[in-house]
DNA sequence: GCTTTTTTTCAAAGCGCTTTGAATTACTTT
DNA sequence: AAAGTAATTCAAAGCGCTTTGAAAAAAAGC
């Protein structure tokens, strides 16, 4: 059943037809009622080819996620990402569209998307410090809003950011409360503009109590559990270890775990942890939870990072949406007062 | 740049340029290569919005993922799936869909995707023993493969699956073979096919040896972290609790770790485990790997159930393709003999 | 050299929708 | 009741491609 055959059956034009059932003002109550009930009966449903050829959208939102054969950026954090994201598009109506591609062809890929009107925005992942994706897709027009952001580019864009820098600042402060002075840094990658804030929050709380930062405490790799695992027993091997650990995602935060118990040290005594936590679903405790960490819902902003993105579509013109989302400090049982001090 | 400009441009009819563009064979060659050369030169690329609408053809493949409040299908298992079928799609000029949906409105979206032809074919996750959306695509006629399989309706269409039954047998004698008799089983959710497979192989194996399954060491959740750490922890509150563990997935294994640990005891010497391991991205290690496992790729197999979803579009009435693959038994330094046996 | 066959090119219709601009009908005004 | 205005409806063009059926050009046959 297609428009035609409907209008035909309907004794009325195409075009009545099109827009009774799109909600246009000019048609009469009764028309639209009888369209209403003949579109229902005759379980008619607009072709959404013919609707994109027509209309020049796609209500498609497209997500590139570059992927090298070792360092894959689909991991727990992105699925959680795309749950909250896909559950906003299935509301609006919008499909997602995931583009798996060579990092190599990472831009050719955003010409093709832009250009072939395949999609009708982009989101985009993991921006690094100064992001070439930023000024690739002002100047190809496609409308997009970061999940993150970047030093210098972010000013007239859509984004949403969790506050990195002050989380960690606070997740530092909390265990420099707690008497730990020798605390290490399991951040992620440094060239991701939030691994970079993470680290400056860090520093920010330990100067400001005056306290040194020791490089050989700080770490910078791609969040998977045996970087938490091996770094943390590094760590413990020094002979000035750390009595406490900020860890930048749950992931290694299980690795530094494995290390701690295997050093046949107790989590939550002998060392403290406070770990970043993106509230993973499949991490997902009753009671009191495993670790003291930051918390903020990647699931939560994956939605709404699509709902402005949603906006933005309709309204481009619209001044920018930016959100800074503060992470709740949940303390569970991995932290305690530092052993060494009285 | 479209069609009818390049044509004009070329001094060809759309039809010619259409046909070179496709590889046609009646047009003359060094016409081909001029239209070839021009679309170079002028960036032109089809639309593919018109494309689909001439061809019917959306050259895109859907995957539909209920999604409720708490039990999420998004895990890292699904994102490793989707890394490797999006390599073959990008590869093969498909795109992919995602549509996160509520389980109540399952039906309807695949009935949906169907009628609008948004997508060419669909790929069926976690199919159950006994799946109504097998018989749903089959009257629906929409090309589909499914990863995995189901116990009665699997004989007539594509599907690629792992011989969890051979591979829990498989795994449970290595155990067996090491002298332990006390094993606990943590399945994931046994009305999926591949749980109940999986018991099944387990059950095998210690009947084949004479012994009696102990119900009280069977175990049946979600695999997620703190599944396996409950679970262990019961386990060891028995009088007489087991010596070795099979776990469904490495998830649930990192929980039965933390328990393992905080009991005191040592894994890979007081208690084994083996484990069903996906080789989750983010749990990669390098050098002998944490756990004893049954280890097949879940993104190699996202990649197979892509092609092989591509080939049956292509071509609807071959045989069925329908693939067994055999995990391997890779030797970490979770498992050892046990410890009470002379 | 002229007809027949083959190869190459073309004009036009069609895919199913939206949207413009005109035409019809229904209401208001005086 | 005639003229003017507002509310509905319509025919047709357009979105950019594929594909059918016919026409033109080139090659082959005698």
């Amino acid at each position: 059943m297609n428009l035609k055959e409907l209008s035909i059956i309907l004794n009325l034009s195409q075009t009545t037809v099109s827009r009774a059932l799109n909600g246009y003002p000019e048609v009469g109550e009764k028309t639209r009622l009888r369209v209403l009930e003949a579109a229902e009966k005759y379980n008619y449903h607009p072709s959404s080819s013919a609707k994109r050829l027509a209309m020049g959208r796609s209500h498609t939102i497209g997500h590139i996620v570059p992927q090298a054969e070792q360092h894959s950026m689909i991991n727990p954090h992105f699925s959680d990402f795309i749950a909250g994201a896909g559950k906003t598009y299935s509301e609006f109506g919008y499909d997602m569209l995931i583009s798996v591609v060579h990092p190599h062809d990472e831009e050719k890929t955003y010409r093709e998307l832009a250009r072939s009107g395949r999609v009708d925005g982009v989101i985009v992942h993991a921006p690094r410090q100064e992001d070439p994706r930023i000024p690739l897709l002002e100047s190809l027009n496609l409308p997009f809003v970061v999940h993150g952001r970047t030093e210098e580019q972010s000013a007239n864009h859509d984004w949403l950011d969790v506050n990195n820098r002050s989380s960690f600042k606070r997740a530092a402060e909390f265990l420099l409360d707690l008497g730990h002075s020798r605390i290490a840094l399991l951040n992620g990658l440094e060239d991701m503009d939030f691994a970079y804030r993470r680290r400056l929050g860090f520093v920010d709380a330990m100067q400001k109590q005056g306290l040194s930062v020791n490089e050989r405490y700080f770490f910078s790799q791609d969040m998977i559990e045996p970087y938490g695992y091996e770094a943390t027993k590094t760590l413990l091997a020094m002979d000035c270890p750390p009595t406490a650990l900020l860890s930048s995602s749950m992931l290694p935060s299980l690795g530094a775990v494995r290390a701690i118990q295997e050093a046949g040290l107790q989590l939550g005594k002998d060392i403290s942890i406070v770990s970043f936590d993106d509230q993973l679903s499949f991490m997902q405790y009753s009671g009191v939870p495993l670790f003291t960490s930051m918390r903020s819902s990647i699931k939560d902003a994956g939605q709404r990072v699509a709902e402005i993105l949603i906006d933005k579509i309709a309204n481009p013109d619209r001044d920018p949406i930016q959100e800074l989302w503060e992470a709740d400090l949940v303390v569970g049982r991995s932290t305690a007062p530092c052993p060494t001090s009285p």
